[in-house]
DNA sequence: TAAACGGTGACGACGCGTTAGGGTGG
DNA sequence: CCCACCCTAACGCGTCGTCACCGTTT
């Protein structure tokens, strides 16, 4: 029975080169669902299937397991949403790259030592085992990188302020000519990314954070032609610097992932120089509450954040860590909120929260999504709840 | 109980990174084998050991299956082996990153197509999909890379006549400026790479080869600065050029393989200008017939060649085949004999061979090596019959 | 005597390959 | 009625992870 618009199964393994097991694997595994199937059981496919079994194989092929997969494909594949997919499998296989390039350094270099010093090297060779070793974290960086771009995703397509955070942060404190400055948890730099042009040519800025490869990324972003800037991997805990280093240090929602609060707000005081500012962003209890009250209402046990937030270093309880350690402390608030129009991205967002809602969601993803079209109607307002203290030491 | 110059097993692993577990399976499933196990059974590793698991889990981390490392790792570690080995990795790690880039590129295609023209390119798509699912091909590559240096390895260490077989070929004929000249079944393109400099510097070479991982080897070891190489990949059954194009066409030790060599033979005659030469490659019957006795004498069911080699096209019978088709035809034999004088490089040339001998020899290597030993005592002869036929249109 | 380390089974998980047996549409 | 194609159910394989249980050395 042909269908029009549809592959069969078979159609579709021969398509993307796989055995007809593996397509009905996927199936059962719900790691790849057919977009129809008939009374007698027959699968069908369509090209948008076709999208998200790409996205799979390859996957596939940087070693990630089916489990990983199923969570880290979920997404729909309008046109939008695939050239998103697709560029964080640009970032996956650029640093697969990069670590085999690395090892192909390593293996050159044991070579070399083994013709110079005519035997063999045994440390460089354990260098070489280790480097073959290393790829766990890998999955990872990608949900992050992943979840990340959601969420930037849904702010910029919808925030209702179009001055932008970040433009809005470079906004509340003037960065001069002459300055040393340093950011802890940079992630991949996008902090300043749109702004070098008008940073001053003469000023030293390190980033910093505690993820090698979150550095790498903001190397990539950033340039390294650019002299103005230095990347350094360490903990904010212990800042390797001296005392009265910077002029002006930032934290961009940083200080809530911290284990200990307080030392690094102790170390940030530390390396500042007198007189100067520290700013750090956080949000308030009301940030995307909407948001919240959506999933619930669709079933009650998901809960979006394990952790909230705004409990360990919010706007509202943020004073009483900083205020033992600066002069002055100002709290100032970014006036913005979400007006959604479109479902996928709103989804997009909830799926890549750092909850347990991917548990209950999985195997009722169309449910949820109508589910969620009925709720929003129209359009969605969300309250967006964040700000940042400047402090003076 | 410490044993010293002994890693134990848990040592081992540690050192390593892989559990205790890993190294028990591949000692069961002799892969790896420890040096030295007490009464009790406790395992004890030595720094060859190591080496020995470097190579396991670089393969393993490109991909192979271990029952495929098996057999691609018995060699032996001496120093001299191990540059070689890492060698051979070092190309498996550079066409792996090759492939990865290509993935690249076509993720960059895919994702600008979508760019330019907002809606999803399913061909690109598909082509994607297909790249990630190449890689079979990988293992026999390997296997001819490794083969073919374990050859190179015992020729260049032990042969008598120390002109060497690529020199002896160039003095066989005489290339002058503005020839057109084609190598079919260039393999790595070795025949030329020592002998570039004494090439007249306006001349133009063809290399060609079925395979275009050989051809993309040979790129590598030429340089595509030197424009007077170029490369093809084609089947030699059928060139693809008109006829009477080139002055001087060689096959090195290739005819043997060619399915047709009568259509071979025709098809160069083709290319090749009135008054043009071809000069092929092959054995004689004797060749390296002392190590055909060797491993006989320690298994009868041994035969190292599954289909005899100089039976296809050989020193004796290769004058039938060229006759019909040029004019003069010139057999030259290379004088050259080998005195083995060291085990290992002999070993690595049978375990090299493409007949059946993995199959007898895997769990007997010890005994194996310590018959070769009592064999061939000081040293062994092992005769050499090679030579070409020089052919005239 | 305990703790650290070594050993041997045996069972399980993952991602399919493979085989056996059977149904449906042209 | 055959052929091409589809389906399910069940077992097997490679590469360990994991667990239970036991022996040896410090």
């Amino acid at each position: 029975m042909k269908k029009t618009g549809y592959y069969s199964s078979g159609e579709f393994a021969r398509m993307a080169n796989v055995t007809l097991r593996t397509i009905r694997y996927y199936d059962k595994q719900n790691i790849l669902k057919p977009s129809l199937v008939t009374d007698t059981g027959a699968r069908f496919y369509t090209d948008e299937d076709l999208a998200r079994l790409q996205q799979v194989l390859l996957l596939k092929y940087l070693g990630f397991s089916l489990e990983d997969i199923k969570e880290m494909t979920i997404a729909d594949t309008d046109y939008h949403f695939m050239l998103n997919s697709l560029q964080l499998q640009l970032k996956l296989v650029r640093d697969r790259i990069e670590q085999m390039q690395l090892v192909e350094k390593a293996i050159q270099d044991t070579s070399d030592t083994i013709h110079a010093n005519h035997s063999i090297d045994w440390s460089s060779m354990l260098h070489l085992i280790h480097l073959t070793g290393m790829e766990k974290s890998l999955k990872n960086q990608y949900q992050n990188a992943s979840n990340i771009s959601a969420r930037i995703n849904l702010h910029t397509l919808y925030s209702q302020n179009k001055q932008g955070w970040f433009p809005w942060i470079f906004a509340q404190y003037h960065i001069t000519q002459g300055m040393k400055i340093l950011e802890i948890g940079c992630g991949d730099g996008s902090l300043w990314t749109n702004s070098l042009s008008t940073l001053p040519n003469e000023i030293d800025i390190t980033l910093s954070d505690l993820s090698d490869g979150m550095l790498r990324d903001a190397r990539r972003a950033i340039g390294t032609e650019d002299t103005r800037f230095s990347f350094q991997a360490f903990d904010c805990h212990e800042i390797p610097y001296e005392s009265e280093t910077f002029d002006f240090v930032i934290a961009n929602h940083l200080l809530f992932y911290c284990e200990n609060i307080t030392k690094v707000c102790q170390e940030v005081q530390r390396v500042l120089k007198p007189g100067g500012y520290f700013l750090c962003s956080t949000y308030g209890k009301k940030h995307m509450m909407e948001v919240n009250q959506l999933v619930q209402s669709f079933d009650e046990r998901i809960v979006l954040s394990a952790d909230k937030l705004y409990e360990q270093f919010g706007l509202e309880n943020g004073n009483a860590f900083l205020a033992p350690y600066f002069s002055e402390i100002e709290c100032r608030i970014y006036e913005d909120s979400l007006l959604v129009t479109e479902i996928e991205p709103l989804i997009a967002y909830i799926l890549s929260c750092h909850g347990n809602q991917n548990q209950y969601l999985v195997n009722h993803y169309k449910e949820f999504r109508s589910h969620v079209k009925k709720y929003m109607k129209n359009n969605f307002h969300i309250t967006k709840d964040a700000g940042i203290f400047l402090c003076k030491k």
